[in-house]
DNA sequence: ATGGTGACTCGCG
DNA sequence: GCGCGAGCCACCA
């Protein structure tokens, strides 16, 4: 587990709950701008973590994490897509059609550079 | 080192 | 709005 995947998972748990962000702002938050491929790439990764791991999909709150247009960006035949949207829905996020949701009302503002600073010395 | 694979994005047509 | 193509990044073989 390196440095990025850490990056990843600690902002993500700062994700409150009713709230939802997309790969893209979250790699800008962690100073990789353009690594939001290898944001999605590390959330899937929960499926299967380490033994040791404190990070796992019990513990990082990956359903918030949806894709730039506001949908949920698994592939919708796997069930993994419908457990994401129903999980949102339970904690207040309003799902439309296509599993779209609107980012007007539930989009996380996000931390700052200087923020995800604090959080990654206090937590790690 | 090298090429292939994603839970991504943006710009075009 | 939708599909495509092209960058981009971390991983794995």
């Amino acid at each position: 587990m390196n440095n990025f995947y850490i990056k990843v998972y600690k902002v993500v748990q700062q994700i409150p709950k009713g709230k939802v962000t997309s790969y893209g702002r979250i790699a800008e938050m962690i100073g990789h701008p353009n690594a939001a491929r290898a944001v999605g790439y590390a959330l899937s990764a929960l499926r299967n973590p380490d033994s040791n791991s404190p990070y796992t999909s019990q513990t990082v709150p990956w359903f918030r994490v949806v894709n730039s247009q506001g949908r949920i960006s698994i592939n919708h035949r796997e069930t993994t897509a419908n457990r994401q949207a129903l999980i949102l829905q339970e904690e207040g996020v309003e799902i439309g059609p296509n599993l779209k949701i609107n980012l007007e009302k539930h989009l996380w503002q996000g931390l700052h550079i200087v923020e995800v600073d604090d959080i990654l010395k206090e937590l790690g």
